[in-house]
DNA sequence: GTTAGCACTCTAAATACCCGAGTGCCAGAG
DNA sequence: CTCTGGCACTCGGGTATTTAGAGTGCTAAC
């Protein structure tokens, strides 16, 4: 284990802190284990090789870097990657043709409801050249727009219900009796004029209030609608989300063992454990990133996670990202996925 | 090349079909190259090696084995496997706790409508320890059961319609003008009325033929609601495929090349090319092959593909099937995807 | 037609080898 | 006290070389 203890920039000189940016620079730049020699040809550092080998002894000390083996070169360990994300790095704003792009694809016409999440996701991905990931609006805390009941066979409803980022769910549910047609659109109609605009949350405690009244108190049609409407909102939906550009993994060394890559992919259409990684992204604000071992799970181990959570109408509803190796373009994908998110809600928002 | 020529069981006599089926039986359950030493060790096949080697030799010949190199054993060429699955196989009946394990998964109630084209799917590459595909029913041949307009932002109309495999979909139309919700209720129950239980290829021939009629006859209401219903199914829509296990894939070594492995999971979520191929068995009854190269497709150069079309109320509607290697059990996997096909048919048609 | 025998070929694994890159450490210079 | 040049050392990766084994094709005999 890496250990708890983590290093500030505090604890290092200006020194030790320029030769680890640009040691880690180096590596993510040319993937190799770089060397002190390498290094003492860097213009701001006029040292030689062998003061630098000594600095590198202290940042290995420390467990910032460190080398595979005797003849090769150091690379950043995880605490190395979070130092210098956290401290380090100098963030390069988008291209203006990226932020085009951008704006082109997302803010333009879609022509179905999934679809800018999708958009999203496969910007996230074609830009980055790695995996993009949109976790799908979270159903508690989106709005009702429209329900609708459609007969099936027997005492078998088809519920469709509308949701705020023109998400359209539909579901079955055995209700406890037969009802006609009109029966059901009455129900619709009741629940429409109650919980339309209100939060799925919300009105899953409505319901729960309502089966509690006094039931002399209601008539038939309005319990019958609330039982229906129970067995609709009953359980937590499963969230979900959509993934592209999985296949751009593919191409890095440091997936490129068949195991590793098999677990990853699995994780991915697993789908459990993604998501609940994704949803510590829900609570804070801004850009957030996973290095290697620090998301918790096997499977991701040897990646790197750039999040960031996006709002509807100023309520946080989901969480996009990019995943891709450890090493990666931290500098370019940060603004990137930051910006992403950003217009990605403005896109759901105008709605 | 391996040449147009296609060898039958008649160019062949007994001996030599019966030396080829088990030494395609031995290089499938081994997946090494089979030798002249190993064959002769069978107990039907009372031969020296240097007789087997002979008759090898005609083999090799006609293009139904080949070997890796010369002190390899021979493996079957396409041409080889396709004499033996036409042929040479004797296919084995499903185990009765598979079937069990397929109708209690299929049969058995699920609570969304795609629901059963998943479990589908994950059962094929559960079973199979392979790849599952399973394409949505088609939806020209599927039939309207009900449509929905409800108003959006502006001239923004959200669709929902829901077909006869209880598949819901949606899409956003823009209209010419603005619509208030009771015209557009109108519309759907004018649109209900007419085009109900009518497939969606002959709703669409219906909706040029009602544009064409001379328009002083009919109302403006219906005017409205059929260039609505001509927005809703304009443009052919895309179909699409549930597809599981994947990552089974990346445990066989004939795919363990990772720009192999590469293309065909570019091609699987491209969906384009496989779409087109799995289409091609709509026509077909029973179960269909493709080995190799046949598909004509080069990422599953070195897959199989065993398919079957599945019906709804006698209608062929989609395709199933198993994706993997070129060397697979086909005398399982067979009669497996035969039988779920028809299960999932049935599945489908009792709603 | 079938078989035994034999020379031949080719692969895969093991072994040895060398080269280069990079290190750690030490001793001397600034 | 810090930096640097020098040097011995380590290790991985690439290139031969060798060896063992599997399997073949061919030929001559049964």
């Amino acid at each position: 284990m890496s250990g708890g203890v983590v290093i500030s920039n505090q604890d290092l000189n200006e020194r030790s802190l320029y030769l680890l940016k640009t040691l880690v620079e180096r590596y993510i730049h040319d993937g190799q284990p770089v060397g002190s020699r390498v290094l003492s040809k860097d213009p701001n550092l006029k040292l030689s090789p062998a003061t630098i080998r000594n600095v590198m002894a202290d940042l290995e000390d420390m467990g910032l870097i460190h080398s595979p083996h005797t003849s090769a070169g150091r690379m950043p360990t995880v605490s190395g990657y979070r130092l210098f994300v956290n401290s380090l790095l100098t963030v390069k704003p988008l291209e203006s043709s990226e932020l085009d792009q951008l704006q082109s694809s997302l803010l333009t016409e879609h022509d179905g409801p999934g679809d800018v999440l999708n958009k999203a996701s496969r910007l996230l991905s074609d830009v980055t050249k790695m995996a993009g990931v949109v976790t799908l609006p979270r159903r508690e805390t989106v709005t009702l727009r429209h329900i609708e009941f459609l007969p099936m066979s027997n005492t078998r409803v088809l519920v469709i219900f509308v949701t705020d980022g023109q998400e359209v769910h539909n579901k079955i549910i055995h209700t406890d009796r037969l009802y006609s047609p009109a029966e059901l659109q009455q129900a619709a109609n009741y629940l429409n004029s109650v919980f339309a605009g209100r939060s799925l949350a919300k009105i899953r405690d409505l319901i729960l209030k309502e089966m509690e009244q006094d039931r002399s108190q209601v008539n038939q049609g309005m319990m019958d609608a609330v039982s229906m409407a129970r067995l609709t909102f009953a359980q937590q939906p499963k969230d979900d989300y959509v993934l592209s550009g999985e296949t751009n993994l593919m191409g890095f060394s440091e997936l490129s063992d068949m195991e590793r890559l098999k677990q990853l992919f699995e994780a991915f259409s697993q789908k459990r454990g993604v998501i609940h990684l994704l949803d510590q992204c829900l609570l804070a604000e801004g850009v957030q990133i996973f290095i290697g071992e620090e998301s918790g799970y096997r499977a991701f181990d040897h990646c790197s996670l750039v999040t960031s959570s996006y709002s509807i109408n100023d309520e946080v509803v989901g969480v996009l990202g990019v995943i891709g190796p450890t090493r990666m373009a931290y500098e370019k994908v940060i603004p990137f996925v930051d910006v992403t998110a950003k217009l990605l809600g403005a896109a759901l928002n105008s709605k």
